[in-house]
DNA sequence: AAATAGAACAAACATTTGTTTGAAACAAAC
DNA sequence: GTTTGTTTCAAACAAATGTTTGTTCTATTT
């Protein structure tokens, strides 16, 4: 039966960006069915409720982001340095810049900075991976600095990647919307990996001298 | 008349920590009410109504913020590298730790990442200010790279800073919460401190080279 | 063609929500 | 002690909200 996947894609893209601006509370179920031209009962009837729907436009959101962007599987050999650069261009693909649907990076990023009971799911499956990827290349480029240091230089690339999208309302307030239209992919993971491999550099440098453990 | 004013801040410590956890729409009058052990209509008569009680929420956090961590202001001759420590030191102290009441910094993030009519505010008398002040020692450190370039460091330091505020509960769920309580004001402010100290250090080497505009 | 199961629909339901109202309590000024 | 202005309170109101119900429609099966 092809129809009620249809009806349910429907409220799904319907209620995604719905969710993604505004959270689980305030969107109503009426708008939500307005939008997706249907019948108020279809959320009742396609999911249990409207909580059971928010958690399957996150997971959703998720599976459509993890598809469109996948991690990176670097043929053996790859210098870290390209591994590093690659994370960077697929995180920020992930969550910096829009594609479209829009709503997909939006209602995740909701899900990091005010967790649902979706949440653990979501880290599970979507943000783990991701960190584990990172984890992985940091040990080949700083193989002699503490588990505890690594994951710092770790959470500085992502904290430097995500913010373009977590405080984007603000950057674009701060630089003006004009300014804010030339930070494009090329753009932000070129500085973000130039920036955050110098560092590294340095810290390697450092570890290496005071020798490996 | 003392007592009026301790009505209102009564309201507003009993909706501040409401609204920074979810939101304008999603708190409702009657807990906060309840909460502050005051009359239902006490929101309408001392303020005029929710969303104003929400707007003065933010203002006071904002403030309270402004207060308890100021902007450096550092004598003349003192070196940049030092002002950037104490920027990111002042500034993880604002957003990254929990001072009492907490829900001032969970609000003002909840206003940077879902901005209300508040933001425009929020931004003219809290951001910029801040922006400002990083740009200033930026300059010192980096006088011979475009503002562009500049701007991006910017948002990379404030960027690795914010990320302990505004993905905390997905850090917690990853590294775990033992781990999470090391990470110290200190801890973080050397490691992000010494991290973009590292890539300035190379951005500026590199403009040097290319000479001076 | 009749029967059946799945889907859509309008209407209604019980709560919840923000706000208003008018009276009561209170304190200060005359 | 009365008056005046301010603050508190219980009750009520209208609007909004999530969910349920019983019926109708539709397409597939027998």
């Amino acid at each position: 039966m092809t129809t009620a996947d249809e009806t349910r894609q429907r409220l799904l893209d319907a209620a995604g960006p719905l969710f993604a601006e505004q959270g689980l509370k305030a969107t109503t179920v009426r708008v939500i069915c307005d939008r997706a031209d249907m019948n108020l009962a279809a959320i009742n009837y396609h999911f249990r409720d409207k909580k059971q729907l928010y958690h399957e436009a996150v997971r959703h959101a998720a599976h459509c982001c993890d598809a469109r962007v996948p991690i990176p599987d670097w043929p053996a050999g790859t210098p870290p340095e390209r591994k590093l650069r690659d994370f960077v261009a697929m995180f920020l693909n992930r969550v910096a810049v829009d594609h479209e649907p829009a709503w997909h990076a939006q209602l995740l990023m909701r899900e990091l900075t005010h967790p649902t009971p979706a949440c653990a799911e979501f880290v599970r499956d979507f943000v783990r991976p991701c960190f584990e990827a990172l984890s992985g290349v940091l040990r080949e480029l700083l193989p002699d600095v503490p588990e505890l240091k690594r994951r710092l230089v770790a959470f500085s690339i992502v904290g430097q990647c995500l913010h373009y999208r977590v405080a984007r309302p603000v950057i674009e307030h701060l630089v003006g919307a004009g300014e804010f239209r030339n930070y494009g992919v090329d753009l932000l993971a070129g500085h973000i990996t130039e920036f955050s491999l110098a560092a590294i550099d340095r810290l390697a440098a450092r570890s290496h001298r005071k020798g490996p453990s």
